[in-house]
Parts: structure tokens; sequence; C-alpha cells
DNA sequence: TGTATGCTGCGACTAAAGTCACTTGCCGGG
DNA sequence: CCCGGCAAGTGACTTTAGTCGCAGCATACA
């Protein structure tokens, strides 16, 4: 399969194509962060998802041949390994247990977007930031003795592009978290110093 | 494939499954309509779709065998075919154009959901009521002497449900736009009288 | 025909979100 | 060593969203 599959590279920053191109192919990652995003007409962001290695990115619109739904640039200077359209189509084809597990990948990012939905429709700005400091704190937080040790993503920018909000409700919802002593914030570095605190306040209905 | 199917009835309002409940089948609308949401501990909804006779839905579940990830339930007496976990899996493995169809269809769910993370993340109540007025204008809207005539889907709370908010801010913000001079708002018959000024409320950036 | 029930229209209020303008601090390059 | 630019903190303000309580009106039904 090989064969068929061309090796592109991008810069930090750099965008692979954006929302409303014609779709050309699939795009796995190799090495590197990417970052699927929808942009308003007033310049804000919203954070669809971020890939990794071993992701892809742009499956659908090579089924259904209609343009791409958003915008995809790269986190981080990454390695891509590119498929074209009827190439992948036809690999399919060949190979039903590959369609059935595409589907699963699909299936996979529509729960992600369900997700978002509920957090934007339900959920303060407050809560989605709480949400993403416990996800963070139970994935790849250190425990320390004073509590456990996260790092943010990004920046404050990055974050509210994430949550759906802009960056100054980030930084002061921060400060608040803080002043409650759930977190301790330094640069870039949080410490969660009461996780069930910060639990509690994702199910607070006010 | 006939020989797998069930046939199954639901009255209007009745639940088919809830969000959470582990996936059995894919269920196939022969007749009637059905409406997948999502509901908060405090009582909203948000509704992610809604579909007619020839939709389907629970597509997803059925390949990665999670949970349902929203809720379902009749918006009127509807006929519905079952078709169980299993035999859809081995009908799809069979033939392989079924899984490209079906890549299709959650194709285009999952572009919807883009679209309604769009809106809830970019657009303003009043944004979004105008865009669902415009879309029922264009499609099933009877072109008449004074303007166009549409009908609301539902009551005021079910729109909200599908906008993401509660039903006082679509009942005022239909009452602004009436006194707007943009539609005549007579029960749940609305006249649009003015498309392009509703279709200029959609790109306000303020 | 009275009565329950569901949909809608307000008005007044609170709270959350977002905007603007500015300050501070940090880091890296000339 | 200074400067420019980016990231972050902050106060004051406006706008939008959401809540509460209740009244008016249909319709449906006993």
């Amino acid at each position: 399969m090989g064969a068929h599959a061309v090796r592109k590279s991008f810069g930090q920053g750099e965008l692979l194509f954006s929302e409303g191109d014609p779709c050309k192919g699939l795009h796995i990652i190799v090495s590197g962060k990417l970052r699927i995003f929808k942009s308003s007409a007033s310049g804000r962001e919203q954070v669809l998802a971020v890939e990794g290695p071993g992701g892809s990115v742009a499956e659908l619109p090579v089924f259904d041949g209609a343009p791409y739904p958003a915008s995809v640039s790269a986190v981080e200077d990454s390695q891509i390994l590119f498929i074209s359209r009827n190439d992948f189509r036809s690999f399919c084809l060949a190979h039903p247990e590959v369609s059935l597990k595409m589907l699963a990948v699909v299936g996979a990012r529509l729960r992600r977007l369900v997700g978002i939905i509920e957090e934007l429709s339900f959920a303060t700005v407050r809560q989605r930031l709480a949400s993403v400091l416990v996800r963070l704190a139970q994935t790849e937080g250190k425990r320390m003795s004073d509590g456990i040790e996260i790092q943010l993503p990004g920046t404050h920018q990055e974050l509210a592009h994430q949550l759906g909000t802009v960056r100054e409700l980030v930084s002061r919802n921060l400060m608040r978290l803080q002043a409650e002593g759930l977190v301790q914030v330094e640069a870039r570095n949080v410490t969660v110093l009461d996780l069930p605190g910060l639990t509690a306040i994702l199910e607070s209905s006010s």
C-alpha cells in the first residue's frame, strides 16, 4: 500500500488545508500533532480535535466527496502520509474489514463531537475548563507530594479556542480556581490540589 | 435481508433508547419521525438530529460496540425496522459497497454535528433562530403575496431544544424579529417578509 | 359547561459571556 | 543592554443568556 502514499512535511502553524477546500485525499500522521478547527468570521476559533501520531485527518470527505468541513493546521512540525482519494477507496473495496475499521474511527470522532456539543450547550466556561483540567490530571498528570502536576497543552489563547471561548475567560477562570484553592498555577504548569473539588464543579447545576 | 429485520412500533413521544444504553442494533425508519438528542442533568435538551422515513438511527454504535452516545425518541407515531448488530455487521462484510454507503451516511451526520458546533460556539440565539427560519423558508416555504409562509416544526419549547436554548428566548426573539418587520408570526405559522434582512442577521458580527 | 392542561407572552431580575483598553513580565534578537 | 513582540493579568463595561413567577388563552375532556 505504501506505493500510493506520498510523504509530506508541515512546519509548526502551517495550514494543511482550509474549510471548504475540495477533498484530495486522506492524511495519516506519522509524527507531530494536527489540529482540526473551525474559524468564524469574527476571528474566533473552535478546535474540534487534536490528533497525534497514528491518527488520521479528513477521513470523511474521502467517502462522500464533499469539501472539507473544517480546517487543519500543524500544532508542531509534522510528517504526514498522504493517500489520494481514489487509491484509498479502491483499497477499502478490496479489503472490506478496512471499511469497518474506518467506520470505527469515524465513529470515535463522532462521539467526541457529540461530547463537544454537550459541553457547549450545557456547561459554563468554568465547567469546561475544570473538565479539561480533570482530564489532563487523569491521563498525563504526575502525582506529587502536594497534588497532581499537569501542563497546559498550549497558550491560554489556544486553550480558549479548544473551549470555544476567549483568552480572558480562561485567564480569569484559572485565577478563580486558584483563589478557591483547587489548583496552583505557575505559568503553564498547573498543580491540581483538590481533584474531587474540581470534579464537583462539573456537576454543579448553578 | 428482510429475514433478519424486525418491525417495531413507537408512539408519539416514546423513547427508543437512552444515552448510555448498550447498543442492540440498527434502526431504520419506515414511517414517522425520530429525534436524536442529549439531555442535561438540569433538564435541558439539545437536539442533534431529526430523521424522517428512510433515515437510520444508531448506525455508529453498531460498529464500535460502545453504548449509544445520545437518546432517541419518536416525534410522531413511527414504524421502525430493527436489525441486530451481528446481522448487520456480517451483511456489511458480505457487501463491501454497503460499508462505503454507511460511511457516507455517518459522514453526513458528522457534517451536521460540525455545523451545530459552529452555530453553538459562534452564533447568538437570535442568529441561530434566523438561521432555521431561513432554512425552512428555502426548503419548505410557500411563496405568498406578502412573503414566504413556513410552519414551525413544533412548539417553541421543541425549537428551543433544537437551538440549544430555552423557550423564553425563542419566544422573545421571534417577537423581536416581528417587531423589526422581518417576519409575521401567527401561532405556529410564520411569514417571512424580508428574507434578505433575515439572512443579513446570520452574518452580523456584533 | 366547567375545569384541567399545555403553549405562549411578559416583566423583572441574575448571571455568565464577551469586549476594550491597558499594564506587566518575559524572552530573544539586534 | 535595550527593544520589540508575545503571553498573560486585570478592571470596567456591555451584551446576551438564562431564571422565576405569573397571566392569558386556547383546546380537550369529563
